[in-house]
DNA sequence: TTTCCAATACGAATCAGATCGTAAATTGCT
DNA sequence: AGCAATTTACGATCTGATTCGTATTGGAAA
């Protein structure tokens, strides 16, 4: 079986990862516009991210033609898991149970929401 | 209204903190012991980090003895809140449902573990 | 073909966090 | 008082992440 050498991805990767993941590809001009808008860094800082992004496999990348196409090499799924399961163990002591109560009591879903939730739950507790 | 100014810890002002926050108070000693169950680091490594979060006024220390006594200075609770805040913006776009999926569908939790989350949801579904 | 623009490549500077060696201070013990 | 052990203080180094200036490249348009 392959190893794949995980590396949580820092929060600029992050932001940039959010964007991959939105649009499916991206150029580094594009994924560029989008952080400008709530971040002010200039365009070779996202260049010379993402292309260490590529170095470290988290990204892909089309180089066929001048201006390259980028794309993610991990899922968001993935990912969220890996980081939510390392906030369980360093922050609430390794109880999921925790992390929810502390989610849903201060972020209060709507309607819909609570039913979503309740389907899961229903489903857990058949097992 | 006076105004903190939040500094999110870092991985390794994390670890202290769970020491401190299980054990109410502790000298620089005691923590190294714990953490050096796990992690291998100096002394002085343990020493430097906790004065520096002494610095931040992430912990307070008594120090009208030679062996330094240090508390937390930020709740669990907040610690978590703001942590857990901060990655559902970042990584769920918003939506605390979307981890508090993510989290229950990973790490299945117990049969009372499910009866407690239920009972949130009841709350929360009358208001 | 030449020119110009946009994109990439690359190296350097900066910054924060983590680590540790060493010196100075304090306390307990003989 | 003098010594040994423990603790604190402090500065230096190292590493990784971020930022950016500048040079180079490639392609489109004139």
């Amino acid at each position: 079986m392959a190893v794949s050498k995980y590396t949580k991805p820092t929060e600029s990767e992050l932001e940039i990862l959010r964007v991959l993941w939105d649009k499916g590809t991206a150029t580094v001009r594009e994924v560029h516009e989008i952080l400008a808008e709530h971040k002010d860094a200039g365009y070779t800082t996202t260049l010379k991210l993402m292309q260490i992004m590529f170095e470290k496999g988290i990204v892909k990348r089309d180089d066929s033609n001048k201006t390259h196409i980028y794309r993610p090499n991990i899922t968001r799924e993935n990912t969220q898991q890996q980081i939510v399961g390392k906030m369980i163990n360093s922050l609430f002591g390794g109880s999921a149970t925790q992390l929810v109560m502390q989610a849903l009591g201060n972020h209060a879903p709507n309607k819909e929401e609570l039913e979503e939730i309740q389907k899961l739950l229903d489903n857990l507790k058949k097992q």
